[in-house]
DNA sequence: GCGCCAAATAAGTCTGACTTTTTGTTCGCG
DNA sequence: CGCGAACAAAAAGTCAGACTTATTTGGCGC
């Protein structure tokens, strides 16, 4: 998924960046950039970059004399898609998919009250398509076809809110849906009443009904974070 | 604010990711880092590191033989920080502050509500003295103080909610809180009601009252909602 | 014990040579 | 005339080495 290996850099990067969200090196760790060169087997310059891309995700900071120290976690850019999935790769990402589906349960339903105001024809054409192929597949063990369409059927809401802050969450909700098809909650078929929450919220947003978009979409995160025993919010 | 001119890449990138973010380079539109090089007065090793941080956050991309590309707004990494400053700091600075305005009536209200289970007995006395802060300062066109303690105190509710994602929003709301004082809605003196309200959810999350603390919290974010002509979402 | 200076250290910078990938063009063949 | 393969050019990518600069540590003298 993504961009695996866009040069040296990068290469270094899927091993170095994984590491260090999942605690490897402690906070306050000091590296030396000359000798993670020698490490990766590579010149000093491609370390560099490297280092300056973990410095814009604040994952480490550079100083002279010193060298590049791991920050602490409250100090990362845990927005950044990158991030996170280096930290649902890792040891901590029951706890990094609990975050990040309370995060959805506040986002959405926003969300999906203001697609329900300014959604295109067009969008809700696709909410209809996305919801009739999640009711095709939702038996069967068809998981993967079922994920596709749910994934896309959360992006089409996001971005038809129309709020650019919102539609750039699609990515993250992609990574907690495939999540957890995946590895965690791996249930034979998809809950119906989710099928059919899907099917009535595309309906509600097609008509306007920006009240009931929002009460549907809670009812869905809801059942999300239930999923992953997290009393609701 | 922040971290002006961390070595000779970061004075480039005060320049240039202004620039792109402003849409200075149309998206498509293709650099070559030689000559940005050239440019700046500084070296290609300079340059590339750069160019590594700009397309870390999406704003570019690198491919060899065809040059530095300028990807379009949707690509972006909106959620960091730098590029969130560099926004707010351009032509296209009142649309930005309406997102990130949305985007706490979303987030803010769960958060609150969070906060009223897991606040600590010294985050609730923290918000109660930024509350009083508030108080103290909303008369006599102290504006500068009362921001002090109102960014203050929307940071502790955010921490206090024990959501990673929500705390790292910290940043966000402090930019909004302090665009508005600054230049654009220039009151006199702070509505006597949004004060009232901040007093009464430092209560709220004292007594533990979820279902209040949210709605608290919600009245406060229709309140800015409304002040940047935003209809309730 | 205090402050100042000097040495050590690691990041920062620059330069030039070389490699690799990709694209566009040209040439030859059907 | 059209098509495909070989070729040439362009720009990023990589590397190595020398030099600069800021920062910290420790020692020296007061």
């Amino acid at each position: 998924m993504s961009t695996p290996g866009r040069g040296l850099h990068g290469r270094v990067l899927d091993t170095l960046g994984p590491a260090i969200t999942a605690g490897e090196y402690p906070p306050g760790s000091v590296l030396r950039t000359d000798e993670l060169a020698q490490r990766f087997e590579v010149s000093r310059s491609v370390m560099r970059e490297a280092v300056r891309v973990l410095e814009s995700m604040h994952l480490v900071e550079s100083r002279r004399r010193v060298g590049v120290t791991v920050l602490p976690p409250a100090r990362w850019n845990v927005y950044d898609p990158q991030v996170i999935r280096w930290r649902l790769a890792g040891a901590d990402r029951p706890r990094q998919l609990r975050s990040l589906t309370v995060l959805r349960s506040a986002i959405e339903p926003v969300a999906a009250r203001l697609a329900a105001r300014h959604a295109t024809p067009e969008q809700c054409a696709q909410l209809t398509e996305c919801a009739l192929g999640m009711v095709a597949n939702s038996r069967g063990h068809r998981l993967q076809e079922y994920l596709v369409h749910d994934v896309a059927f959360h992006r089409v809401i996001l971005d038809a809110s129309g709020n650019e802050m919102f539609a750039r969450l699609g990515d993250v909700v992609a990574e907690v849906l495939a999540g957890r098809t995946h590895h965690d909650v791996m249930f034979d078929d998809p809950d119906p009443a989710a099928v059919t929450l899907h099917v009535r919220l595309a309906e509600a947003v097609r008509a306007g009904d920006a009240a009931r978009a929002e009460e549907l979409t809670r009812e869905i995160t809801l059942g999300a974070l239930q999923e992953l025993d997290i009393l609701a919010p």
